[in-house]
DNA sequence: ATGGCCATCATGGATGGA
């Protein structure tokens, strides 16, 4: 089974791209971010043509989440971890036997700014959110752009995002939190190595030079990451005309026991 | 060179992203 976790960074403007690699990898499930529409303005049609499902929480513009699942999907639970958050940035399924978390953290604009704040305030509610709808005995798997770099090795100049947004030191311990309550890194569970990134800057040549960040990660739970046989990360899809500044990132599980 | 690009809404240029 495969899970992947995509920012596509507006869904109406990458949807050939999309459609396209969703058709070449035909993961079982697709976590996305960024859909920049509202609900009635999703292309379902163009996913159900795949013969996948699709769960939707979008709004006018900006953020939005949605997942699409050669499984049914059932348990949709929109706004997370506030349902009446006027920023759709979270939603929960259940698919394919997992309980799964979609996200799309807050980026936070700069330390120490009102963004900043409702970005860690955001984060403290996601585990207070998580501990009252599951534990970490169940199969779960909390996935998405989570706008954090979590070391030092996930940032292509560490010196220069120093304390900066991303690899700040609260938004690091929330972080950090997540993994203490029970969840797992899958990547950081197989491989340790600098230099793994799952976003580019669009200026400057970033993707060119092979200077990005990591900031989109698939946490698992004890059982899941018991099935874990690795993570991928699809480079090619940054490539070519009209990109995500994000690239694909797929969770490979084996069948559970 | 302390910026570079891209999407949205709207139809110019502000806002947001990370």
């Amino acid at each position: 089974m495969r899970i992947t976790t995509w920012n596509v960074n507006s869904v109406r403007a990458r949807l050939p791209r999309v459609i396209d690699w969703l058709d070449a990898a035909r993961p079982d499930v697709l976590c996305m971010q960024e859909l920049k529409c509202r609900d009635e303005q999703f292309p379902a049609e163009a996913f159900e043509d795949l013969g996948y499902n699709v769960a939707v929480f979008g709004q006018k513009s900006w953020n939005g989440v949605a997942i699409a699942s050669q499984h049914p999907i059932s348990g949709i639970i929109r706004g997370i971890p506030d349902a009446d958050d006027p920023q759709s940035r979270g939603m929960a399924v259940v698919t394919g036997g997992l309980f799964i978390v979609n996200l799309y953290v807050p980026n936070g604009s700069e330390v120490g700014s009102d963004k900043y704040a409702y970005k860690l305030q955001w984060l403290d509610g996601l585990l207070d959110w998580l501990s009252n709808e599951t534990g970490p005995d169940d199969d779960i798997l909390v996935t998405g752009d989570f706008n954090i770099c979590p070391a030092d090795r996930d940032v292509y100049d560490p010196a220069a995002w120093h304390e900066k947004i991303i690899c700040s030191t609260p938004e690091r311990e929330r972080f950090e939190r997540l993994i203490e309550w029970g969840l797992t890194d899958a990547l950081r569970h197989f491989d340790d190595s600098e230099g793994i990134y799952t976003w580019w800057d669009y200026r400057a040549a970033m993707f060119r030079r092979g200077l990005g960040l990591r900031i989109d990660h698939h946490l698992v739970s004890a059982s899941v990451l018991q099935r874990t046989q690795g993570v991928e990360i699809d480079r090619e899809a940054r490539k070519g005309e009209k990109p995500s500044d994000h690239a694909p990132v797929t969770l490979i599980l084996g069948d559970a026991s």
